[in-house]
RNA sequence: GGGCAGGUGGCUGAGUGGUUGAAGGCACCGGUCUCGAAAACCGGCGUACCGGCAACGGUAUCGUGAGUUCGAAUCUCACCCUGCCCGCCA
């Protein structure tokens, strides 16, 4: 969400900014008709503040009246007027107030100046690390699966549908070894505090994170409970703290969490959906950072530093690609993706995304601090990343640690977890 | 899920439908006093929005939303949350 005073005082900016994203021929009658919104609510706001301001006069008067033991019918009568009148400009306000927030709120956020304007095309790799195995003989990660019993697609869909795998002996066991690694490593050694958050969550926080209202569809829904499954960790740990003013002594901080995630995946059918690419659900270990203003841009570069590490840690070669603006997701103002190479599928995948998301999440969920005891709350600055998502790690590790006779080779910093150095 | 009791400012805690944005206390800030501090005393002390260069003025805000009324923290309804008891459950 924007601030009203960037579309009140700046609208080409904004406007600037929508075009920088690819977006500005879809929204930009939106911003005019929103603009329109906002000088209607703020017309109307003064006519029925000056009306209020008559009425409370007016009821002071009465009880002057009555205490006085004089007659106030004429004064009661008035107000009985101005009482029909406020209401009726009452909802004109609360009209022209829902329908410039709902504008407001379906603008994605303003990218940073760093980000390239532009669509995927313009998408930037900034720096690569391991060297890509070759894909000549190496099997994709499905048939490496199937032939270690790793995961059970059929079974998984009879279960709840397709989308869904049920990870099964050695597999389920090398999920709950990317849990331990992941957390162990983000909580011991790069000082995040570890959560184990709600996976269901209300209206508010869906809203708080940018997933509501634009991206309904995009999540299941509880039948007849207002409540959400996670799509990521991300929301509830950045809903946390929601309508709180935190302590300024407390920022940086950092948290890490790992959760299932759900997600519909509409529309999306038929992209990436081989093996366990793309699922209703899978598993991650998410990390969330609050931060000062000043101090979120160096703070996206060390969360994705701890993703990185992750990969570094596992040897798997990858590259950090800096999204440009039209490829820049909602929330976000700057983004990172981390691709790992899976040699199999002969294609990078997106294991991890690493973003700030400015004052947008904060300001949509009320996160605030106090800069010093006498100042005036500021809004903090929200990130998070990927630490890694499970499914496509698990799928270059199966690929890149390959062996000739179809076994897996363990990376070293997993093998206390999964109890062997060899799968198959 | 059923029953009971509650939700008021940073905290605590009053509040007969009519100068209640809200007493009192604590905390906090400024001042007097003091070598300094404490105590005492005096004064100040929420947030958001609108108008104004500003001083300041206005509107809203007592869990949330609707309603009754000239006027609601106070009355009505719905919902949310917390505590306790019962039921159920890992």
């Amino acid at each position: 969400m924007h601030d009203v005073r960037l579309l009140r005082e700046r609208p080409d900016d904004l406007r600037d900014a929508m075009r920088r994203r690819g977006a500005l021929d879809t929204v930009g009658a939106e911003i005019d008709r929103c603009r329109e919104h906002d000088r209607e609510w703020l017309a109307l706001t003064q006519a029925v503040q000056e009306r209020k301001a008559a009425l409370n006069a007016s009821t002071q008067e009465v009880a002057r009246r009555k205490r006085a033991g004089e007659s106030a019918d004429d004064l009661i009568a008035h107000g009985r007027a101005l009482g029909e009148e406020i209401s009726r400009l009452d909802l004109e306000v609360a009209a022209a107030e829902q329908a410039r927030d709902a504008i407001l709120m379906q603008l994605p956020n303003v990218t940073l100046p760093d980000v390239p304007a532009g669509g995927e095309d313009a998408n930037v790799i900034v720096r690569g690390w391991g060297e890509p195995r070759d894909s000549a003989g190496v099997r994709p990660h499905w048939e490496i699966a199937a032939a270690h019993g790793l995961f059970d697609a059929e079974r998984g869909a009879k279960v709840s549908g397709s989308g869904f795998v049920a990870y099964r002996g050695q597999g389920a066991r090398l999920v709950r070894a990317l849990m331990n690694f992941f957390l162990d490593s983000h909580a011991d050694l790069h000082g995040y505090e570890e959560v184990w958050p709600p996976a269901l969550v209300n209206r508010a926080s869906m809203t708080g994170t940018g997933q509501l209202p634009k991206f309904e569809d995009d999540a299941y829904q509880i039948a007849g409970d207002d409540l959400f499954l996670i799509p990521t960790a991300e929301v509830p740990v950045t809903n946390l703290y929601r309508n709180e003013t935190v302590d300024a002594a407390m920022l940086p901080k950092g948290f890490c969490a790992y959760t299932p995630c759900f997600r519909r995946e509409a529309g999306s059918a038929g992209k990436d959906t081989r093996g366990i690419l793309r699922m209703h659900q899978f598993d991650k270990v998410e990390l969330v950072r609050y931060s000062t203003p000043e101090d979120s841009a160096a703070q996206l570069e060390l969360l994705l530093g701890h993703a990185e590490a992750m990969l570094r840690q596992l040897g798997i070669p990858y590259r950090v690609k800096l999204l440009a603006a039209g490829d820049t997701g909602f929330s976000s103002a700057k983004t990172y993706d981390l691709e790992a190479w899976a040699p199999g599928v002969g294609a990078w995948l997106e294991v991890s995304s690493c973003s700030t998301f400015t004052d947008f999440q904060a300001r949509r969920a009320n996160i605030r601090y106090k800069p010093a005891p006498k100042e005036k709350p500021r809004f903090v600055h929200t990130l998070n990343g990927s630490g890694l998502a499970f499914p496509r790690t698990i799928a270059c590790i199966l690929e890149h640690y390959q062996q000739a006779d179809g076994s897996v080779t363990v990376p070293e910093v997993l093998r206390k977890y999964v109890g062997t150095d060899r799968i198959g």
